[in-house]
DNA sequence: ATGGTTATATGAGACAAACTCATAAATTTC
DNA sequence: GAAATTTATGAGTTTGTCTCATATAACCAT
């Protein structure tokens, strides 16, 4: 015999004991007293014990009856509870920002954008997930993350790419560097030099998406380094030299250690991208997360 | 928007996140694939958020669905321990056993009935209850309590009396007690006595329903004692005598500071029953129970 | 890319469950 | 004991859930 219990039963179970009879409990589920009559019989019959009694008139809980009410205050409330968090996620109020960063320094800006980010939503679940920056945009459109910091937008149907705020690659190398005497720096110029990066595919990295690959210039040396305060710790001891964005290099431009220098003679300005899929822009608290990287850039470059 | 969860519901998400996949889940849910899709789809309408990523083929839970995942993983094995339960009440293996005595006496032998019918019973709930002796029967009725001893078998139609044993209320009185000389008691000699009884109404009292109401005989004095010792120790200092059942008796009958001496010529015979609802009779630990209480009579014949 | 394979979605109709209405039966109250 | 209150029952209707057949979409290998 198998018993085929329902929320339902419990909550009518629950209102007949709080109501103190089967017709006020109808009332009160806005129900007919006699579908709670059928109700009941059809359940007891099912679970083959009695629930009520029924020689007295208001009817009353039997033992059984008991142990199903206790099961229902246990359980009604982690129902409800669970019903409030979806309606926090209907609304917007609630929800999750998973960020999959490409650019390895985007750390720099982003953490503090999220800092502020965090105490306007509080219900929004966030994280940044870094392990994802070499296959991001398959991750996002699995709904793995839903948010990719990137600046190559890609053309594709269900992605938007909105742009937060331009910037530019710049030279590093110790002050003492030779080249620090020239004003501006070419491809030409990393062919005798040692050049430290993020541990990344080069197609990931502008210096030579933007720079080396289309010159086919290969620098004399190559090393990979995980941290940025490493990476300007390498570069001041004269072990190598970098390219960093220009938000990075604005914290050292007027230490000593230091020299820094535009890449061509024109420069080189580059653009970076939120990725979102398309159906997340409605989201108010997406807007407003790139909103905040917008400010969050203007301070940057103020500073 | 309201929200319209079920067991089955939660028991559906299980059960694909667990198989990995719609199709296998319906196959262990014994339904149609089709089924769960449109139950799914249902619940994610009424829900108002999307449960189960749909871009990825075999489909996965999205943060909400987890949520939903978890909240399964709670309640339902609560519903599988009171499914249990219920199965242990339907197979007569549980209940509740909750005892009313009318007679006040009658711990004495039920107790260790009780101690021993609990070690076969486990699953059953067993209380006495002393303070219902007043409306015994009407508690019965109203099934709060399962079982009455009473010595006053009526005929109801819904309750059921069985004879447990029989006893004789017998004559107690201090060695050194004048009416020690008597072969027998009658009701006059209680004339000039102090009546020491249980704190019970006189109609429940085997001394006044069987002997002094029918004769019109009042004895001199009345004393309520709640404890049985207590009685015997007043009744040994010769401050009244009492009429308590052998079973009683049994213990002091060879000590020398008592007397005791069958009421009337020909002795009085009383039956002790257990009354019971006629549809718990069908229950194998009520008649577990009469049957346990017959052979603790037994034993104490032996005594 | 392209076609085969696997996985999910959809629509229509069948079926079952749950509800309502009207009314009966049982219990309590005065 | 009559009136009022409370629960039960049966018939019919509505609602919801399932199945079947088939479409659509994602995955995988070549």
């Amino acid at each position: 015999m198998k018993m085929h219990l329902e929320f339902r039963h419990l909550r009518t179970v629950k209102t007949i004991h709080e109501a103190g009879g089967l017709a006020k409990a109808a009332d009160i589920l806005n129900i007919t007293q006699s579908a709670l009559s059928h109700q009941i019989k059809g359940l007891e019959a099912q679970a083959g014990v009695a629930l009520f009694l029924r020689r007295i008139k208001p009817m009353r809980l039997t033992p059984a009856g008991l142990r199903l009410l206790r099961l229902a205050e246990k359980i009604l409330p982690e129902i409800d509870a669970v019903q409030t968090e979806f309606s926090g996620l209907r609304e917007g109020r609630a929800g999750r920002l998973h960020i999959a960063i490409e650019c390895h320094a985007c750390f720099e800006w982003l953490l503090p954008v999220l800092e502020t980010f965090r105490k306007l939503w509080p219900e929004v679940d966030v994280d940044i997930r870094p392990g994802l920056a070499f296959a991001a945009l398959p991750a996002l459109q699995k709904e793995e993350v839903d948010v990719v910091i990137s600046s190559d937008p890609e053309n594709l149907a269900d992605v938007e790419f909105i742009p937060l705020f331009d910037y530019a690659p710049v030279f590093v190398a110790s002050s003492k560097h030779p080249l620090a005497l020239k004003d501006f720096i070419e491809a030409q110029d990393f062919r005798g030099e040692t050049l430290i990066t993020y541990p990344v595919e080069r197609a990931r990295l502008d210096v030579f998406s933007q720079l080396l690959t289309p010159a086919k210039v290969e620098p004399a040396g190559l090393r990979q380094v995980e941290l940025t305060a490493v990476i300007l710790m390498l570069v001041a001891s004269n072990r190598g030299v970098a390219v960093l964005p220009d938000w990075v290099v604005r914290e050292v431009k007027y230490s000593s250690d230091y020299t820094t220098r535009p890449l061509t003679q024109t420069g080189i300005t580059r653009t970076l991208y939120a990725a979102t899929r398309r159906e997340d822009l409605t989201k108010k608290y997406i807007k407003d997360l790139i909103h905040l990287a917008g400010e969050e850039a203007k301070n940057l470059q103020l500073a």
